[in-house]
This record gives structure tokens, sequence and C-alpha cells, in this order.
DNA sequence: TCCATACATTTGTATATACAATTGTTGTAA
DNA sequence: TTACAACAATTGTATATACAAATGTATGGA
């Protein structure tokens, strides 16, 4: 990656705030690509990681709790981002049976069949992103991001 | 950093996947404790770097497409982001009279000083952040990054 | 039974961001 | 000089997100 932004920034910034804006940049990066990648499917990353959960169920429903937990967002948004996948039909809600107050949530087969399209172009674009990696950089970076 | 998220989303999720999900969940985290860090001082962390670019010019006004460079944002937002320095009187922005095309911004001292002490608080969050890391690790976290 | 509390989700509102279209300015070739 | 393309910034619009408040439901104790 093309880190000139970062050392233009500032000569003599420290190694720590160094580290910082270049992870920033870096997830940037990958965020970009990734958006992109799902453009046409025209679903967003959030959406995309929503669906990837529920199939992770295999038919079990979720309640959007456990989906909040298994997220980067907050609640407030989780409830909109399954409205948006209900209108493209790749979710449906239920009111839970046993207890009222959850709401079930689970991947039509409609969103089933999206989503293995969509698992292709993510794949191209993670190898592409990871192209100059071998697996031990893929541990030793793993390694170092858990010591955050 | 917690992983369990990581973890409990897929047992067999490939080392390429986990890892971006990986940096995705830091850099989250990173920007939390960074915004959670300057909201007393009223500025979100773009309008923090734009601060902290604008006194990188040492007095020397930068234009708008220069801080766009600079910055992980699109040119739309740069301006919106200077207007809202503006109103909190930390930046001044005007035409440039060799080419009225640009625009001029510069920090003010009163931007200068409410800069400074952002930068205090700035910097113990990064050492937070950065506290499990010794200069060998945070060198070879830059130099995987660089793969990218 | 009634009430206070906790829980699960939703809604309202302000702000942030992306993308496309627009405005105003400059340079340049006919 | 005029017409046109390129440039720099701004505005409009749709969508996304954060945060606080509100809604509806369940639970346990007086």
């Amino acid at each position: 990656m093309n880190v000139e932004k970062i050392i233009k920034t500032d000569k003599q910034i420290p190694i720590t705030s160094r580290t910082i804006i270049h992870l920033s940049l870096v997830e940037t990066k990958i965020n970009e690509m990734m958006t992109a990648a799902l453009k046409p499917h025209g679903v967003s990353l959030q959406q995309f990681n929503v669906l990837r959960i529920l199939r992770g169920q295999k038919g079990k429903p979720a309640n959007l709790s456990t989906l909040n937990e298994r997220m980067v967002t907050k609640m407030s948004n989780t409830t909109r981002l399954v409205d948006k996948l209900i209108l493209k039909g790749y979710v449906e809600r239920m009111v839970c049976p046993s207890n009222r107050r959850k709401v079930e949530i689970n991947i039509t087969s409609n969103g089933e069949s999206a989503l293995s399209l969509m698992d292709l172009a993510m794949k191209e674009t993670e190898e592409k992103l990871l192209e100059n990696f071998s697996t031990d950089d893929l541990r030793s970076l793993n390694d170092l991001l858990d010591k955050f």
C-alpha cells in the first residue's frame, strides 16, 4: 500500500501515531474494496455481514441482540439493517412466540443464493487484498492485532 | 483485545477472512477510543485531523485539495468539515488571491491552543491502545501493514 | 393483582458520509 | 475574442450512523 500520505503528513511523527494512522488507512482501503465488490449485488458491507451471520445459524433463527453481539454496529442500526434486507427479500422477521419482546430473523432461500454470489466476489477481493501475504505473515499479523 | 466475536462467528473461518475481520474490529476499537477522547473537546476525529494537518503547514495556508490528499475522506466532506471548524473559530478560510478557484485555510491561534489540549488527550489514548506493544512489535506491525 | 423494574426492539433526531450534479474560475486553442 | 475543456470547491440528495428517548413485553415481589 502507498503510505506516502502518512510519511508526508509529518516527518517526525512518532511510531505510535504512525502505526495508528497506518492501520486506519489500511482499514479504509479494505472497506472501499469490499464495498465496491458488494455494490453490484446491491448490499452494504454491514448487510452482507448480517446475511453471513444468519447463514452461520444453520436454520436456527437469530434475534436482534445476538446479531448485534456479533456485529460491529449499534443496536438501533441493526433494526434498520434488517429492514433493508427484508425489502430485498433476503431475510424474514417474525415475533418470537415464546418471548414476544424478541424478534426472530431468518435468511430466505432467496437470500442464501444471493449470498453465495456475494461470497465469490468477496473471496476474490480478499485474495487481491492479501496477495502479498504469506501464511506466516497472516499469523504474525493476527498475533500482533491480538495485542490491542 | 477480545477476539471472541471473531472466533464465535464461525469456527472454520479461513485465516484470510479472519485477518480482515480482525483488522476491522481493531480499527473500530481505535476509532471508538479516539472519538471518546476527543468528545470533551467537541470535535470529531476528522476535524482533529484537519487541525493537525493545518498545524503541520506551519503558517503556510492549505487549500482544500491538499487537505483532502492527506485525509481519508471525500472532497465534498472536506468542505463541510472545514465549515464546522470555522463555526468553532478554530480555522479561517479565504479565497486564494492568485487563483480564485482555490480556498486557503489557516488554523487560528484559538485553534492552535485547542489543538494542544486535544494532543494530550490523544497521546494518552494512543499509549493506552498500544500499551502491549514493544517498539519491535510496532515496527513489525507497520511492515506487515505495508504489504496491503 | 398491581407496580416497579428489566429486557428487546424501535423510533426520532442530529450528524456524517458518499455520490452526482452544479457553480465559478482559469487556461488555451481556434 | 470566444468557445471549450480542465480545475477547485460547493451544494443537493440519499443513505448511514450515533445517541437518546420511547414502545411494548416479561418478571418478581408487595
